[in-house]
DNA sequence: AGGACTGTTCCGCG
DNA sequence: GCGCGGAACAGTCC
């Protein structure tokens, strides 16, 4: 579920739930989640900072740095009470007011570390992240240099965290729908002028996407609701630009969906 | 039954 | 030695 939108999203909700908050008690119902540290070292702190890093959210205390990925289907909900009972809930964290936030992952595929907050940012450091694609990307000629060194296509290197972190396979998708570039363009063969495309197109889909944020359609696969997305599993139906069909590429195990009629830059 | 799926890391092949 | 694709993780939903 979450891509980079999301995961700045509940990074917000997080904060409101949390900042300025005592956790009173710590329940870890599936204690796979937490690959390094115990998470009772949260119990009766005040939470200071929660913010995003890539697609992580961090949790800070005085003492204790929490990092929650959500990989495939991890989100955070506020629960006001015990009727959570058809959800995955795999760590709650209880508040002095009896509500509590609860990590809910279906495919349990997430991961959490906690660490003294002293070493956060060495952690982060070790993880090797690319500059985040959002909100201040490297400008079009350092963007196009974190693709340098490969002859593999550029939408599976988008999807690299190590070049340019917080582009999903949906992200992939709709920035190079919205740069037209074709997804199979080698990145050696890109352009500064398609590199300026590719980076406003990131920049675009980040921003349309959080502003539909407080719409129902946030969760739309899992909640039933419209696809909110120009070209991401419309395959078959027109281009939004009235090209003709949109058509399904397979490449690294990931499907992409894109336009022949219009992303025609830097076509093999 | 079999395949697809919004993420990420690791393994093995060329 | 390296870059790349594919598998793997785990669960649900067609």
């Amino acid at each position: 579920m979450p891509e980079l939108p999301e995961v700045e999203h509940m990074s917000r909700l997080l904060h409101g739930w949390l900042v300025g908050q005592r956790v009173t008690a710590v329940a870890l119902p599936d204690p796979a989640l937490v690959r390094h540290g115990d998470v009772r070292a949260l119990e009766g702190a005040t939470v200071q900072r929660c913010w995003r890093r890539a697609k992580l959210s961090i949790l800070e205390t005085d003492r204790t740095a929490v990092v929650l990925s959500y990989r495939m289907t991890g989100k955070v909900v506020l629960s006001a009470g015990p009727e959570d009972h058809e959800r995955r809930v795999r760590l709650r964290l209880e508040r002095a007011d009896g509500a509590a936030v609860l990590f809910d992952d279906t495919r349990r595929l997430g991961e959490a570390w906690v660490l003294p907050r002293a070493h956060l940012q060495g952690w982060l450091d070790a993880r090797g992240l690319g500059p985040d694609c959002w909100p201040d990307p490297p400008a079009p000629a350092a963007f196009g240099q974190r693709f340098a060194g490969t002859r593999a296509a550029i939408k599976p290197l988008l999807l690299q965290p190590a070049r340019i972190a917080g582009i999903g396979n949906i992200g992939a998708t709709e920035a190079l729908w919205r740069a037209r570039i074709d997804p199979r363009a080698r990145a050696g063969a890109l352009e500064q002028a398609d590199w300026t495309a590719l980076r406003a197109g990131v920049l675009g889909w980040v921003e349309d996407t959080l502003a539909a944020e407080d719409q129902p359609e946030i969760h739309w696969v899992t909640q039933g609701g419209p696809n909110p997305f120009a070209v991401y599993g419309r395959a078959g139906g027109p281009c939004p630009r009235g090209c003709g069909p949109l058509v399904a590429l397979k490449q690294a195990g990931r499907t992409t969906t894109w336009c022949p009629g219009c992303q025609r830059r830097g076509q093999p």
